[in-house]
RNA sequence: CGGGGCGUAGCGCAGCCUGGUAGCGCACUUGGUUCGGGACCAAGGAGUCGCAGGUUCGAAUCCUGUCGCCCCGACCA
């Protein structure tokens, strides 16, 4: 072999990434990589059941916190209702039942005995009524509401719950759907049917604040047509992102319920001329799939990118110690620097630092940061303390790619620095989303845009598909069918923002706007 | 629940077709040389080959069953 057919296949080798398989190479198995690299989550010897682990959930935590607090500042207050809900709660609403009974888990007895050396269900201890395990609350909720509300004057009831819901899926994704799963659910009660529709939107509005301002992940809100509607809702709205193989996914969903759950619960109250009427009532809410689209919306194939304002540590400090004798002094240094930053605000908090003092390669400790996707790393030397400076990396740039500042000008700025990391995070997702949307006007070019490339082999993953398309639609739900069926394409929402009307190029019949059609998680 | 792929050291894999009782890389430990950096050299520790049966003198390797994981499909936040 010559000299030069050696350099060519050096030339030919793919850029060492932290991350392999690559997103081109097979995004769902590096969905699942970063991940583990990020320490995230792992799945549990319960089928379809995650472990959040720290790293992962500081990431909900902060979601919750963020959430948490927009909710109150819209007048809504916590509870907590119970996990476990009568058989019969359920059957109550019909297209409720219909839309979960395929998926609950139930619980039959209260009690195990040991036969034969094996723990089995006592007989003697079965329940009168199976419990179900929440697949979400309405029901069971919608009971305490019908106690609550006697009067006009106890409306509008304004009740957020953080808890678990189960939900018994066939094919689990970490993050993106599990059996278990921890969310918020807003449930609320109103007098009119207006303040019903305008709580509906007032909370898809806050979804979509949170999504693009802490999460930095672009959204549409719309609605969904009647086939993907919320069983039991008059109309169900959602707020849906593109991930980086540019699939939709559903991150947020409003409920206007109408009548129909307060028929269901029975939640009536007089109104203010003494007449007996039901209630008007809303519900919406986000899950810990949010992380599954924080992932998949900013990571690289060196791992996870946390958007600032989420982030578990926003700035890491790396000390790097060449030899013994200044162990402590750069260790104090760093200490006293971790002090002076999280002295300071970014976004409404004190600066989240941490200065990693573990004692192991300097290397190796700042790409374990940056597959965490720490937004900023700083290192930290005897020699940046001699000239007073840091060293900064940041994850919304290469890995080589470190600038060196002073150590006032970083401590000034880094508020300002977070901030620019956070927007050209969701510039860089909104650039993405845009280059891979396109308006199509004609059949043929829709079902070429959606065209699969062929597999190679069965057990390959889909290949990445062009992304979203903008088309006008008659809204006939069983077009809608025929579509998912020749392309696993779907209607993901009709977008709230104004639009031209036009003609469905399905059918030749006036549109009033463009829809968006993707495939979807 | 259907189709496909895969379970061998902590992780990633080879060996399996053509049975003869286990190997590579990374990680780990120790020593040395390096070191503003995903180091190098040397030595070393670590595996009932997913589990259970069967065939055989002998099974990681062949057969049957079973469990789990991943991908694709149907269902869904």
């Amino acid at each position: 072999m010559s000299s030069s057919a050696v350099s060519n296949e050096k030339h030919n080798e793919k850029p060492k990434t932290a991350i392999v398989p690559t997103r081109a190479d097979n995004y769902p198995e590096w969905y699942l990589k970063v991940i583990d690299a990020a320490d995230l989550a792992e799945n549990s010897d319960v089928r379809g059941c995650m472990v959040i682990k720290p790293w992962g959930y500081a990431l909900w935590e902060n979601i919750q916190r963020g959430l948490d607090a927009m909710f109150k500042a819209t007048g809504h207050v916590n509870a907590y209702f119970p996990l476990f809900i009568p058989l019969s709660f359920l059957e109550k609403e019909a297209a409720h039942v219909e839309g979960f009974a395929k998926e609950c888990a139930v619980v039959t007895h209260s009690r195990l005995i040991t036969v034969d050396g094996k723990l089995v269900p006592d007989p003697k201890s079965k329940l009168e009524e199976p419990l179900i395990v929440r697949p979400t609350s309405e029901t069971i909720i919608g009971a305490s509401f019908a106690k609550w509300v006697k009067s006009y004057r106890d409306l509008p009831l304004l009740i957020n719950q953080w808890a678990n819901v189960v939900r018994w899926e066939m094919r689990t994704r970490l993050f993106l759907r599990t059996a278990e799963f921890l969310w918020q659910e807003g449930h609320t009660a109103h007098a009119t049917s207006e303040e019903a529709v305008e709580e509906t939107m007032k909370m898809l509005g806050v979804y979509a604040e949170f999504a693009e301002q802490w999460m930095a992940m672009p959204v549409i809100q719309g609605e969904k047509t009647a086939g993907e509607r919320f069983p039991g809702a008059v109309q169900t709205f959602c707020i849906e992102a593109m991930m980086q193989d540019r699939k939709a996914l559903q991150a947020g969903t409003s409920h206007f319920l109408g009548q129909n759950f307060a028929k269901a619960s029975g939640i009536e109250f007089q109104d203010d001329k003494g007449a007996l009427v039901h209630a008007w009532t809303t519900s919406w809410g986000v899950s810990t799939r949010l992380i599954g689209g924080m992932i998949m919306t900013h990571s690289d194939d060196d791992g996870l990118i946390c958007p600032p304002r989420l982030a578990p540590e926003q700035i890491v400090i790396i000390p790097v110690i060449q030899k013994p004798e200044d162990r402590d002094r750069v260790l104090t240094y760093c200490k006293a620097l971790e002090k002076e930053l999280e002295a300071t605000i970014y976004a409404g908090s004190p600066v989240r630092v941490h200065v990693d003092a573990r004692d192991m390669r300097g290397g190796d400790k700042a790409w374990q940061w940056i597959k965490k996707g720490a937004p900023i790393r700083l290192e930290v030397g005897p020699r940046d303390i001699d000239n007073d400076s840091v060293f900064m990396g940041r994850r919304d740039k290469g890995p080589k790619e470190k600038t060196g500042v002073t150590r006032a000008a970083f401590v000034a700025g880094v508020a300002t620095t977070l901030q620019e990391i956070q927007d050209a995070l969701f510039a860089r997702a909104l650039a993405f989303r845009d280059q891979h949307t396109k308006q199509i006007d004609t059949k043929e070019e829709f079902y070429a845009y959606f065209a699969d490339p062929p597999k190679k082999k069965q057990s390959d993953p889909t290949p990445i598909h062009a992304g979203f398309a903008l088309t006008h639609f008659n809204g006939d739900p069983a077009l809608e069918t025929k579509i998912k069926e020749d392309l696993k394409v779907t209607v993901r929402c009709i977008p709230l923002a104004p639009g031209e009307p036009g003609t469905c190029p399905f059918t030749g019949q006036p549109s009033a706007k463009r829809v968006v059609w993707a495939k979807s998680y």
